[in-house]
DNA sequence: CAAGTATTCAAGCGTTCGATTGAATATGAG
DNA sequence: CTCATATTCAATCGAACGCTTGAATACTTG
């Protein structure tokens, strides 16, 4: 026993699982999914997962250790941010593997969805041709730093927290659809809510940013220059 | 605190991680990766993954309870399978990712590749053409249930045991190209090592069918059928 | 019906994991 | 230099994990 043969795929299969291991924790993965949407320092990761700062610090060990984080010393703070683009890919897959193949995932989300009265939701395929074509505004309620870190070309940012002061902003005429990050994200479910009460037509995209990317899309980078201008289109690439 | 929106985070998180578990474990991901192959017994599982048959049993469940895997009692035998076609595109991903972002993959890889004396791999890139214009001969040195279960198109079933006893068998002229479950499969190094022995040039690809269809490239289902006419192309679909 | 075989169950044991706490370290500001 | 702040380290504890062993279950075959 323990031939080089057996050896040498233990050793493979090891390191494969260090992978799964990173991931096997939920707030390693809601600590992922943050990280998709931009660097963060520990601190803003902590108190957006609901967790101590240590126990932060400690799953981000975990995360860098398998090689799909990477922290820079800025200053006082330190910047986390994913390895490498392919990470993200990876979690957005394992998001959709979770989503087909585990019914209670479907469940919770819809439970959640119906509890909150957020039925419609914009189908991506849709919002694609209508983007386009000029038919909708976007509105991206992330925090602004993630916004600058990459949006949806043609969408506004509007943070969640400004929406109700900024309601004269938002351009009429056009249907408003508001993405966040993600379908698993409550910030659109309540931008919605919020323009709906002010009496303002508006519905939710589930899919985040990431979302937009995996689908071959063209994604935008750079700060919120105000109001865009009406007609400029945004078109996929690649 | 305990608000409904944290509440369902925790909840849906706690379903992805419920595949990463899954996966966090070495044995459970030699064990899908033979799943990737087709299906399997749970004797044969725990011998080819060289544990105990009570083991693999578990962690069988774990695969199961993740939904990963499948079970379907036939006489008998309990014969598991993957429960869907992307779940082997998830752990291609996997190990993908682990390839890119691990140096330890490499190195180990590395180290064992040199000290077999298997230099020389071919790129499926080149493969690809070369197939289609049928400069060279694939040999499938895979177990034949698994050559069944599905197979390069083109390819010739020789699993390993047989090899030394059908040589004669191999056309000539062409050059011989070996592949087996993967590329941390030694079953086509052997092959390989062995042709060379009886004077036959070989090389070896290290992807394997499931590399091939994840490109997009066509796999063909059924039986060895002999010998199969030598200007058949194997051409890509999709 | 009985025997044999394939698989699962149950309990035990050592290890690892995740969160908490409090202390230690490092950096920039005054 | 000292203080405040951000992050990490170290120790602890309860829970979960992975493997082993031996018994139990289910199914086919004779």
């Amino acid at each position: 026993m323990a031939s080089p043969n057996r050896r040498f795929k233990d050793a493979i299969y090891e390191q494969f699982a260090r992978i799964g291991k990173a991931i096997a924790a939920p707030k390693r993965l809601e600590l992922l999914d943050l990280l998709c949407q931009g660097p963060r320092t520990v601190e803003a990761l902590a108190e957006q997962a609901s967790i101590s700062v240590a126990s932060a610090s400690q799953h981000l060990q975990v995360l860098r250790a398998a090689h799909l984080v990477e922290a820079e010393k800025k200053g006082t703070y330190v910047e986390c941010r994913l390895a490498d683009r392919e990470v993200c890919d990876f979690y957005v897959s394992l998001r959709r593997l979770s989503e087909a193949r585990l019914a209670e995932v479907r469940q919770v989300t819809g439970a959640f969805l119906t509890e909150r009265g957020a039925m419609e939701v914009v189908e991506a395929d849709e919002l694609v041709r209508r983007v386009r074509d000029g038919e909708v505004t976007l509105l991206d309620v992330r925090p602004s730093e993630e916004y600058r870190a990459g949006h949806i070309p043609g969408a506004l940012s509007v943070p969640l927290g400004e929406l109700e002061k900024r309601l004269a902003e938002l351009p009429r005429g056009r249907e408003l659809v508001a993405y966040c990050r993600g379908p698993y994200c409550v910030m659109s479910i309540e931008a919605v809510a919020l323009l709906r009460k002010k009496g303002v037509a508006a519905r939710r995209m589930g899919e985040g940013v990431v979302d937009w990317r995996a689908r071959g899309l063209r994604v935008e980078r750079g700060p919120a220059g105000g109001a865009r201008k009406r007609g400029e289109p945004a078109r996929p690439s690649r």
